[in-house]
DNA sequence: TTAAAGTTTCAAAAAAAAATGAAAGTTTAT
DNA sequence: ATAAACTTTCATTTTTTTTTGAAACTTTAA
């Protein structure tokens, strides 16, 4: 396999893996491209490369900038700007799962916990549905919390956690 | 907040989570409403609660079986199929570990593999492909295989690994 | 064996999500 | 102040995904 044909099979792959975890096509193939270019990319180039309009690559540019895994680039004297992205895979992975966890995780969180505190009349759905939504609020607080510490430590999560146990 | 309209919000917030994570919405509906059915429900009564077809809730509760975490179940002299929920959290969370691993990850792993083993020819450009693809094959390997060992273990997972470290 | 009660399948329709592209907006150099 | 170079926005179109529903299939009971 040449360069260019593994550089289009990554791009292809990253993007279908983005889609199938609830990210769009396109913005996971712009990460993907980022991620593997060893310069700075301009938008047109980005188009170019993806076959895609300059709409579109505006809009998941930004995108990609808001989750901070992007950076925009100023070169002197040049007016055109181009795009970076975090190339760190801790750093990477702190990122998305802190955004995941702000956007996603913590509403969810919210509204577990009001539907588990229904005043139940005690009928035996009733107690059930209290039950099983105040475990799996605590279950998926308990997951949040733990994804959280790990990223906090990145590599070191495991050592400082131990420490932590052990005192 | 009464007992109806908690239960309706629990299972459309699960609904809208599922999107979110590459999960089609009425297959986490039909599977929040199962986890908080104290008893079996029928192929009619999810329906009925989801306002959905008929062929919709076949191919969306084949798929959550597929998955491992709803079953079948027949009741005694009953024609009807019904259908429950795996409501141990920690199991149903080993699955849908298991599953997403098998389904997404190892693939991914795959390709990740093929791209990173191209012959450069030491341009810049192709070693920090190369390097780049490496490191996030290294990256995804360690996160899946710590997933993997952190649901084996379900809650022992970090005693037992203490242990394996310590020894 | 047949018909009733139920389930599955899949082509077609509908809905949802993503992409386009042209107009509006911005910035910079002169 | 102007125009060139570039970016953003968003109504419309396209694509993708999901849902429907009716026909085919399966199972059970009489």
């Amino acid at each position: 396999m040449e360069f260019k044909e593994a550089k289009n099979k990554f791009v292809q792959t990253w993007g279908a893996l983005g889609s199938q975890w609830g990210i769009n096509k396109t913005m996971a193939q712009i990460h993907a491209l980022l991620m593997v270019s060893h310069e700075a990319v301009s938008m047109e180039d980005i188009m170019e490369e993806l076959q895609i309009s300059r709409g579109n690559a505006s809009m998941n540019l930004r995108a990609l900038m808001d989750w901070g895994i992007v950076y925009k680039e100023y070169k002197a004297g040049e007016r055109r700007e181009y795009f970076t992205a975090e190339k760190d895979l801790d750093e990477l992975a702190v990122k998305i799962s802190r955004e995941r966890s702000k956007r996603e995780i913590k509403p969810a969180l919210k509204v577990l916990k009001e539907v588990s505190s229904i005043t139940s009349d005690n009928t035996a759905e009733e107690k059930h549905f209290v039950d099983q939504t105040t475990k799996l609020y605590d279950f998926v607080l308990k997951a949040d919390n733990m994804l959280d510490k790990m990223t906090e430590y990145k590599d070191n999560w495991l050592a400082k956690l131990v420490v932590k146990i052990m005192k």
